[in-house]
DNA sequence: AAGCGATGTTCAT
DNA sequence: TGAACCTCGCTTA
């Protein structure tokens, strides 16, 4: 499921679609008009920012977003493709299917500027963190909502945000403007760490892997220090949950102050 | 078979 | 603040 390193992975992967005419369709039928647009069109560039995905092709740009339930697949270009594909972008050695996303939609030139006007810095793209860091330690709101605030920083979700407060010992419920500068500074760099990570990956681990755990066999649902946790895996107490930012927050009270 | 929640967001009230 | 929407898989009946 989609945090920014599902889409910067993705994009890397359709980078095989750079300088391809596709065949554009959707068999779902609900982007017909918008694949007829497409349709013939030269892939110019893909592109991740956060959690939203652009497809520029030629003076047109194709928007996605995933949602909760969104994912795109590689597929046989000469099979059919299964009923639910909102679109299929093809070429005659590959076809990419996108199903469930919560955005699929074509955006002019400056729809595609003012989307990404309202993107905070992301992890992945290298961008420099001095915007977080102003919006969260002038904050009232909680830092535990302006992390999941796709206009501080882009590319967060629920993962990434409770398992980085934890890593650093930062309680989601306290204001942004007494987390001090360099506490943010330093989850910025964690960040850009777990989600490079991520993208390699394809999953979202832990920090801290023993050496003589093989990787590959470690299952993702176990590997967080508090997401989903019933005990905090640091000291062992119960996690506490909560909504927060519309999402369910997973502290431990005793090792988040 | 039905219900619900989920690594998400937008729109209506 | 609540509902809606995208889909699927797990839980409940």
């Amino acid at each position: 499921m989609p945090e920014g390193h599902t889409l910067h992975r993705l994009a890397g992967e359709l980078q095989e679609l750079v300088g391809e005419r596709v065949r554009a369709s959707s068999p779902q039928g609900r982007f017909t008009d918008g694949a007829r647009v497409v349709d013939n069109r030269t892939v110019s560039a893909v592109d991740a920012y956060g959690k939203h995905l652009l497809v520029d092709l030629e003076a047109c740009h194709l928007h996605v977003h995933l949602g909760l339930a969104g994912a795109m697949f590689r597929s046989d270009p000469d099979g059919d493709a299964k009923t639910g594909v909102r679109l299929r972008l093809r070429t005659p050695r590959v076809a990419w299917d996108l199903v469930a996303p919560s955005r699929c939609e074509l955006l002019d030139a400056g729809a595609r500027t003012a989307l990404l006007a309202r993107l905070g810095p992301d992890p992945l793209r290298g961008d420099d963190p001095s915007p977080v860091v102003a919006a969260i330690t002038s904050s009232e709101r909680t830092v535990g909502e302006l992390l999941l605030d796709q206009a501080v920083v882009a590319g967060i979700g629920n993962v990434f945000r409770n398992e980085v407060l934890h890593l650093h010992g930062i309680d989601p419920a306290r204001p942004g403007s007494s987390i001090a500068e360099e506490d943010v500074r330093a989850m910025w760099d964690t960040l850009t760490t777990l989600m490079a990570r991520g993208v390699v990956e394809g999953r979202i681990l832990p920090l801290e892997t023993p050496p003589d755990v093989d990787r590959s066999t470690v299952d993702e649902a176990d590997t967080r220090y508090v997401y989903k946790q019933e005990r905090c895996r640091t000291c062992g107490s119960p996690v506490r949950t909560w909504e927060l930012g519309r999402r369910t927050a997973y502290a431990c009270p005793v090792c988040q102050r």
